[in-house]
DNA sequence: CATAAAAATTGGTCTAGACAACTATATGTA
DNA sequence: TACATATAGTTGTCTAGACCAATTTTTATG
């Protein structure tokens, strides 16, 4: 239901309720929603509220409205993609993989130029380098180094970082990751590679490098990842 | 300026005002924007209307809001993949690349049961298959295959397509394309591929395959593109 | 019955405020 | 000076309407 009085905005009380009723199947793909007039009505709100919640569901891909005729729930299930921004963990799991890590290297180093540039950092001043290699279901599937500024993250450890470490940067240390650059590139396997991921040297990989930044554009992460191409496929949903 | 008496939306015409003052530099990355009561004062608008404005710049990573603080230009450049959708002739502009085509087939083809599948039609009936070579300052960096459903798109030709596909299923057809799957991976250039890419076999190709679909999720188009990975990189920005 | 016109319904745009939450700055006080 | 407090400025949330635009439904008309 929604509670005029709690600090959580009405909007997105209305959001979740929304988004509940899609997941739990109570609202079908193709289904028209109540008019947006409806929900002022019942829940005693106003109808720009209603609209204020409709519209982020529009813009994630939840819903979509026609003039005339109604809002109604999208066909497309939100997923990598429109979210974006998902962690390996999230990925393995939506794609009903159990994910894995294992930490090959942690260690600090002094920041290389290009790392430096991106970390918009000093050159040669101190960054976490963190070499994974990344399973699913007990299988190699990536081969992931990051690179995370020592002075903007603090006190990071081993530790941490097997369990998790987007949970720390924004949950201890009050971060909030707000978007990523990628950058897609194929490739073939070389000698290190191949060895890490168990594939043949030549072998197709297909490189993904993402810089994660805050609100204000503070970069925060860099991330090298070398994905299997035999089992990994990056998919993403656009809007005009 | 701002005509409130324009069939334009106001919010709009203010989206467009800001846009281009930052593409002409008036205002840089990292510049606070003036308060938004001071636009809706300076126009004579409502506030609750610089917001609608604001929040599009804002979802399309132009702006970004601190609370308390104020509204602020972004440091990143919006280009493929924030906007997505752009048309390859619009992807090798931006990358300062001069876009070319060669067509080496266009003929209406039964639908296999996958493409049949994703135009949401019945197998066997008839779609376009248009095969393209595409060309950045006159060197093969694609080999693309279009699916169009030719009960959905009618009077398609050899010309058309050769001008601008997009332009005639938007503006003579009347389809607003709203979004779009993608689906990239990473492979090595098969004996025809690499004839027309003019690449060795063996040699690192991106595969893109990209469905497209109107606002209430008619698939529109499939597209298949090899793209050489020695030339091509693809880019995306995500919002968390 | 078929067609045209009118009315109802729905989302799209906009107003003119109000108060809350957060930040930065000025002010007062020890 | 250092620190707490008040004040002002900014974005965030919300209201209760109004009218417009597109579509669907109902009604009137031939």
């Amino acid at each position: 239901m929604i509670n005029k009085n709690s600090p959580i905005p009405i909007y997105y009380q209305l959001e979740e309720l929304i988004k509940d009723q899609i997941e739990k199947g109570d609202l079908k793909p193709g289904d028209a929603l109540p008019p947006e007039r409806e929900y002022a009505e019942t829940y005693q709100i106003s109808r720009m509220t209603v609209r204020q919640a409709f519209t982020k569901l529009v813009n994630d891909g939840y819903l979509y409205r026609l003039q005339g005729k109604g809002t109604f729930v999208a066909e497309r299930k939100v997923e990598q993609g429109l979210q974006g921004l998902t962690s390996f963990t999230e990925d393995m799991r939506a794609r009903g993989l159990e994910p894995g890590s294992q930490l090959i290297n942690f260690e600090v180093i002094l920041a290389p130029v290009r790392i430096a540039k991106y970390l918009a950092i000093e050159e040669s001043s101190p960054v976490y380098e963190i070499k994974r290699i990344r399973l699913a279901d007990q299988v190699p599937m990536a081969l992931e180094t990051t690179y995370i500024s020592v002075d903007k993250v603090k006190g990071l450890t081993k530790e941490i970082v097997n369990r998790s470490l987007y949970e720390y940067i924004e949950g201890t240390l009050g971060f909030r990751i707000d978007h990523a650059r990628q950058i897609i590139e194929s490739s073939v396997a070389n000698q290190i590679e191949s060895e890490y991921l168990s594939i043949k040297e030549g072998a197709p990989i297909m490189l993904i490098q993402r810089n994660t930044y805050l609100e204000d554009e503070t970069p925060i992460e860099v991330v090298k990842s070398s994905y299997r191409a035999d089992r990994y496929k990056f998919m993403i949903d656009m809007k005009r």
